[in-house]
DNA sequence: TTTCATCTTTACGTTAACGTAAACTTTATA
DNA sequence: TATAAAGTTTACGTTAACGTAAAGATGAAA
């Protein structure tokens, strides 16, 4: 992370170490047109403050198992490259159907978790038994 | 789904129509030994109700972006091949990392809901203003 | 100004998770 | 009982999401 007088900026090393992923993934996530930094005049990538939240968002997408493609389809709900009413109808109701989306994921998580916090108690009471007589 | 006497069973197409996915995805499970259903004589597969919830299990897991692999180490933990207080003491801590995964990841997931929540909001802020002057 | 770490593009390689086809067997139904 | 539907194994194909290597350009530090 890097200033130059009032701008933020980073190096595509920089956030590659801050997030823990390849420069190859970072520019491959450029050639899918999921982040477009500025260039140097040398044709370096620049990634702004904007780039950077940009890529934590595709990140986190991945965590819960959206494809590239799904991460594009969220992401592109942010492009201002809208400006028709119809247009924006179109994304409202897209963007319904990906927040009753994440929300089921949320209620699927759930379940999980108390599956597992019920089997890790099972667990523990056999371990119990198992070492209160010896 | 077919019953025999007091069994319930599941053919591979049963289960492929009811998770609408396909056989082949299923036997594939199995090869990556995610699920073992016994056979008929002539040697073909046969899905108990245990192996039903199995790979609904299987398909939860996928849902929210673990790999197979991963499955397979949440699965195991249901397995009951431990007998022994060390056995345990490692599953009930292998467990726990998994349960704080899971939470970590219902955390991210209620901060996407929030951020598509307050950009749905956003939208219908920007059509409202498009459309009261007209 | 040199020099070395860091960057660039190009391109081929890899792995997970299946799809698909072939050739054959088992089971259900007319 | 014949025949069609459904199942089996084997094996090669495909796609997404990168890994990796080469060959050269750029930028920061000495």
């Amino acid at each position: 992370m890097k200033r130059q007088g009032k701008e933020i900026y980073y190096t595509i090393s920089d956030l590659a170490r801050e997030f823990d992923i390849s420069t190859r993934s970072i520019r491959f996530y450029e050639e899918k047109n999921l982040i477009s930094p500025r260039r140097t005049e040398g044709n370096q990538r620049i990634y702004s403050r904007r780039d950077h939240v940009r890529l934590k968002l595709i990140l986190r997408g991945k965590r819960f198992g959206y494809s590239l493609e799904e991460i594009s389809e969220i992401i592109g709900l942010t492009d201002f490259d809208i400006d028709e009413v119809e247009q924006i109808r179109k994304t409202l109701t897209m963007g319904q159907k990906k927040i009753t989306d994440v929300r089921e994921r949320i209620n699927d998580l759930k379940l999980l978790e108390e599956e597992l916090v019920s089997f890790q108690g099972k667990m523990e009471d056999r371990l119990r038994e198992l070492t209160s007589d010896e």
